[in-house]
DNA sequence: CGCCGGACCTGTGGGC
DNA sequence: TGCCCACAGGTCCGGC
């Protein structure tokens, strides 16, 4: 499910609800989901709540912190007294209310209020551990730097670009060791504005497509937390709502549709496993 | 090390 | 209407 704009969504929310509340109980119906200690967690304080690519890590005041994958179907719902929290109506993609048989964990917190994680497929998962570690825990020591870090000038990113030259630009740009964060969506949607063919190799771009390709990446990025997200089927942020991306995506599941610069029909292809999208005519 | 296919799960939607 | 297959915002692992 969530990629950048979706996981940065949710964790501007649950920074603004949860920091300061003190977690009281934890419930999970399937082990497999949480690692480490959940014993951990009760009594403990929300500090922050921060974002690394496409995970959400919640820092605890006894010096751990919960970090949290989504991966294709997760949700995390925040609910409590308020009306702008989640309110218990039926939600994508069970259209049922929460909890419900895909709430796999329920943090309970001490003003009363409930976070669920919901999650059709179970491939995400919570991990508790000493927030010290987090940075050096697999996932997240290899990720490649953050799209929006001021650190990543164009220069660094073509440097960057140029040693993966055999490798197709679409799953280059889904690599999270090369780039955080960007995930199908955003990817196809960057090729397009870009006019790249998905299926180019990095050593056949020219120097203006790569310089292209970093502007248009950030700019889909940027729509995309403008927009609150990509509902394409089962995304809600925290408090339960849509997001408005799909109505600025141009090929993503728009097979057969007519390229809005065009009018050819926007073709379908698998890469590396993954529904890739583009304009025939326009990406070159 | 690089690349690829399959695995992990459950549900939906389209075609016949 | 019902069945079967393709497809789904993501990694991760084993094999070549």
């Amino acid at each position: 499910m969530p990629e950048l704009p979706e996981v940065e969504t949710i964790k501007r929310q649950l920074g603004e609800v949860l920091v300061g509340l003190t977690i009281t109980d934890f419930w999970l119906d399937t082990p497999k989901m949480v690692i480490g200690k959940s014993e951990e967690l009760i009594k403990t304080k929300v500090v922050e709540v921060r974002r690394r690519a496409k995970l959400i890590e919640i820092d605890l005041n006894n010096g751990r912190t919960v970090l949290i994958h989504l991966k294709m179907t997760g949700q995390l719902l925040y609910q409590d007294n308020s009306s702008k929290t989640y309110q218990d109506k039926p939600l994508p993609p069970l259209k049922k209310s929460t909890p419900n048989k895909s709430t796999h964990v329920i943090f309970t917190f001490d003003n009363g209020a409930k976070l669920y994680f919901n999650d059709l497929r179970k491939f995400g998962y919570i991990k508790i551990l000493p927030t010290n570690d987090v940075e050096h825990t697999r996932i997240l020591s290899e990720f490649g730097p953050e799209p929006f870090d001021p650190d990543l000038t164009l220069e660094n990113f073509i440097t960057r670009l140029k040693k993966r030259k055999t490798m197709k630009i679409k799953q280059l740009l889904l690599d999270q060791k090369f780039l955080a964060g960007v995930g199908n969506i955003y990817a196809n949607e960057a090729l397009f504005k870009a006019n790249i063919d998905p299926r180019k190799k990095v050593a056949e771009l020219s120097e203006e497509q790569m310089k292209e390709l970093f502007k248009q990446v950030k700019n889909v990025l940027e729509v995309g937390i403008k927009a609150g997200g990509a509902s394409d089927q089962t995304y809600v942020n925290a408090f339960g709502e849509k997001g408005k991306f799909m109505d600025y995506a141009v090929v993503y599941r728009r097979k057969g549709k007519p390229c809005e610069t065009c009018g050819a029909k926007i073709e379908r292809i698998a890469l590396g496993g993954r529904g890739t999208f583009f304009c025939p005519k326009c990406q070159l």
